[in-house]
DNA sequence: GCGACTGTGTTCTATATTCGAACACGCCGT
DNA sequence: ACGGCGTGTTCGAATATAGAACACAGTCGC
């Protein structure tokens, strides 16, 4: 294969193939045969085969009935090192404020162009238990996280071209310290979120409750979420 | 590079490298450089880096402070498809044990010859919590949940050689359907756990608790866990 | 200021690795 | 028995990869 024209960045053929294997296992979110497999990625079925064959080895996809491919329990090994030592800082704090508040609370981070749910907390008695589980992904522009996030950052460093309207909200978020969503991901749900300050060279992130009725005052929580955002920034050196 | 002799798997060199960086980051818990990487991984600096730039534009890793390398978030949203049915069901049940009973309750599969922690909810007051986060592997034969797993399959299942000491406490626990565990993964820790009775085809599960002073009522704690499990097993038509 | 060092990113050719087709086999319906 | 559908294997051709050498930028010590 000569390279397609304009294209500047060889990047390896196999080793993407064999990460869309994954993608379209996750996706699918049921075991595939091969054929169904090498059909999605359009390549020759001995091809992922043999991809298949070779991530089978790493755990990173199992067999599951009938020969089916499924995703492997590995994966869920490999994720726990993503941020490693912010999710341990934080997740003594969303705990916290989940019970404290009565709201799901979780952590998310900035990855490109989209926030990404890393870890989420449910209180004990949730009426009507707002689902954020833990790799639920948005654009960078949707949500109260990501809002906050973006305040944190220096326009020039948005991954994203954002309107005027956005752009002015995030304004009013840095100034006041925190960032509201409502309806924006689901539907009469409502979120508050207030950015993690890490030190340079972190990742952008940011911590948030989210609730379906609207909160008695937004400012005491999101005052209780800056408690904790502080509490997690000191304990990795921010 | 000719066949290494009695060697039968052709598997595909490429793509396994790239998952070794991806273990190798997950092992290092911090950014390094592509050097190091290309160091531990045995393999040119030049080759290393063009799996990164692969794995870069899949977002399995980014780039952190002074351009090393680190595990992406998206590896956390390739995480959540792993059993995906199942996680939803466990959730809601893990969360309403870890408040009735105080104590860090969490979802294990058996993934191969090691028994994986897929989810794990915290109670509200913990005192001294047990961390067992999602992503925590152990081998087979250790730990509470690992001896419920193994007491649903037949021996000649079983992806290890197990000796006659522990094959003797798994029957008991076949017998009175819960498995213990006291200092096995963590000293002075205790678990109690029982297996989720899946249909076929689905992998071997089972849901356990965690506590640091002995349980008052073992055999109460297992038939709260047994309630939900047959609640999960029902929901997933087991 | 100037080198030595350490790091990223690029270009290039030989060849080992991968590709993709064809084949062997087992299983389950009709 | 047959055809369809699935996994797993073999093998030659060709291409994607491996690995070396090079270019460049920042940083330290002096």
């Amino acid at each position: 294969m000569t390279r397609p024209e304009g294209t500047t960045a060889p990047a390896s053929q196999t080793l993407s193939r064999g990460i869309r294997i994954l993608e379209v296992l996750a996706d699918a979110r049921e075991p595939l045969t091969i054929d169904e497999l090498a059909g999605r990625l359009e390549v020759h079925r001995s091809v992922a085969y043999r991809l298949l064959r070779t991530l089978e080895d790493h755990g990173l996809v199992a067999r599951g009935s009938a020969g089916r491919v499924q995703l492997g329990a590995r994966i869920a090994a490999l994720a726990a090192g993503v941020a490693h030592d912010l999710q341990a800082e934080a997740l003594p704090e969303l705990t916290a404020i989940a019970n404290e508040l009565g709201m799901t609370c979780f952590l998310a981070v900035l990855d490109r162009d989209e926030c990404i749910t890393l870890a989420s907390v449910e209180p004990r008695h949730a009426v009507a238990t707002v689902a954020q589980r833990p790799g639920a992904r948005h654009p960078i522009t949707v949500g109260a996280p990501s809002k906050a996030i973006l305040s944190t950052l220096s326009p020039a460093d948005w991954p994203v071209e954002v309107g005027e309207r956005l752009r002015a909200e995030i304004a009013e978020c840095a100034q006041r310290g925190y960032a509201t969503s409502h309806d924006e991901v689901i539907p009469t749900v409502q979120a508050i979120s207030v950015p993690l300050r890490l030190r340079g060279g972190q990742r952008p992130a940011a911590i948030a409750v989210v609730h379906v009725s609207s909160p008695a005052d937004p400012e005491a929580i999101a005052r209780r979420l800056s408690r904790s955002a502080a509490a997690i920034s000191e304990a990795l050196g921010g």
